[in-house]
DNA sequence: TATGAATGAGACTTCATTCAT
DNA sequence: AATGAATGAAGTCTCATTCAT
């Protein structure tokens, strides 16, 4: 699956063929399907663990005390931005997008776990900070990152540090409640 | 090129084969030849065609007189956000996104006309609004507008009403120039 | 006719498309299909051209004085090897060469004229010369300057000086009527 | 190869498909490619293998003991007159000067073989006979094979036995160091 | 458990020729 | 006499998947 996920990086789910794979993972093609019945059960296994790591980044805030939690929120964000611009990380996020769109295999996959963190996420901003409309402000967020990943790729010139910056006052003003005065 | 783009929504660039495309537009598949080239050409046509309208899309703002820059931007976030849904449209965007990840000759389109969209709008709001630091901010609008074109993807149950007053409230936010009191 | 042949000469029969031709022949593809109703006719019109031009080298030979017969030969060598290195006239020789091996039509021409030439030759040589056993030594003398037409294509250094002075001794002695001594 | 060998024969290079070798191979189209990787690395394999075999016709002297050379060589000419007039290997001959002509990887390999063999001929006469300017005879040689093999496509009627001992003639005058007395 | 030769449908692209204008 | 848009069959090559060993 190493291999695999290896190979798509470099050349995108379609670009990469079996027999690549099969090189990379030091097998013979025809082995795979031992462990993988079909290529797309080994792009729905890499998307399953991918996007489960991607819960499992959520499900991390639990356990932060409520009153540091806005705290460990802003200074995840680095890492948050990091993540969006790791070269291997993005592209397999960007290569399970184009895949969400054509594969209902996939989509499916994808859809479940968004709920999932969506779940999560609502849960542990609404239990520790006690803002309104959480629902809403945690669908910003989440446009807010994979934006970021888009933009890594479409604005090779992205200055990332201020673009954090900015990304962590809004994320402060959203869940401070504050009302803008304008 | 009508054709090709609706083939293209339906089956993705690689997925649509000259063959449907050549059926769509009612023409033998060697007739597209004297029109394009390559197939790549035909989806580097289209990628032209769709950046450029975004870019027109910024380019509207130019003549609002400054007084009402805000406002007006406001009114077009319902627009912006209805277009990050509408199938069509959104369906070719991420398929542009795709094909920007793997081909250099399309990725070059998409970075020249994000370059030029990003300095049409951070000379409007510089002219018009004043604010500081405007580039980050109108990085942090692009992808928040990217992020919603993927959200609406991989969350079908994506509420875009809240989501649009939450996005209107951290612009204007974003462009009052107001500082978070936490 | 000649913007045909130049195309064939660049790019070889099949290598020129009919498009090409009537760029260069300043014409739209269809108006060629007035003067040939296929491609294979300007090929076949070529060949004859060709073909026809070498037979009229030969046919020269015919107003020389018996005396000067052997001397303007040595003297035509010189003539023969530069044609058989001349970029525009091989590679429209070898061209036809090709074609004459995979193309019914063309390969009659082309033994039409060959054995025009031949006889014409063998008939000069007999009333001139009176050597004995003319038609192999002709045959020897053609076999001689189309072999070099070859050497010039598969050895780029090929020394046409002294390989010209070779072959006119070769011509000396078929032509002398001596016997070899061994 | 052979399959290919046998489709270029009777179709020629370029009108021979992948689909014919590979029913003449009894495989699929698809597996040929398992072993070259393109259709022009197949024609690459025989003109390799066909100019290899000529190369190796002249080592073939190598062995032979100096007084017994010149009759070796006229005893051969027979077989090399009968080669260039065997359809299959004559045919296929002419089909690679084709190619010599418009493929560049192709020209490489023939000059190559052609440098080796004019090397090994030259080498063989110069210290088993002793002539002068053997270069521009080898050559001489080289142009009348060649060209033989060239009259028995343009002239069907060509008389072999006596064109033989005419070849021989010649190949003896120009052995034997002899001076042409006109 | 492991191999890798083999399949064959389908992809993009080319080009001689036609025909309405 | 002249155009050039249009055709569509055929060409080379790719690749997920199978199966005898």
């Amino acid at each position: 699956m190493n291999a695999a996920a290896a190979c798509f990086v470099e050349r995108g789910f379609h670009g990469a063929g079996m027999a690549a794979i099969a090189k990379k993972a030091e097998m013979s093609p025809g082995h795979i399907y031992h462990y993988f019945s079909t290529k797309n059960d080994i792009i729905a296994a890499i998307v399953e663990r991918e996007s489960a790591a991607k819960v499992a980044f959520f499900k991390a805030f639990c356990d932060v005390e409520p009153e540091n939690i806005l705290q460990v929120l802003l200074d995840k964000v680095d890492e948050g931005v990091e993540k969006c611009a790791d070269p291997f990380e993005s592209i397999l996020s960007r290569e399970i997008l184009a895949e969400t769109q054509r594969n209902r295999e996939i989509a499916q996959i994808v859809h479940r776990h968004h709920e999932d963190s969506l779940k999560v996420f609502v849960d542990i901003l609404t239990s520790k900070l006690g803002v309104e409309d959480v629902e809403s402000k945690v669908n910003c967020m989440k446009a807010m990152f994979s934006g970021i990943m888009i933009q890594v790729l479409v604005n090779p010139k992205l200055d990332r540090v201020a673009l954090t910056a900015e990304v962590k006052r809004l994320i402060k003003f959203m869940l401070s409640g504050e009302k803008s005065t304008i």
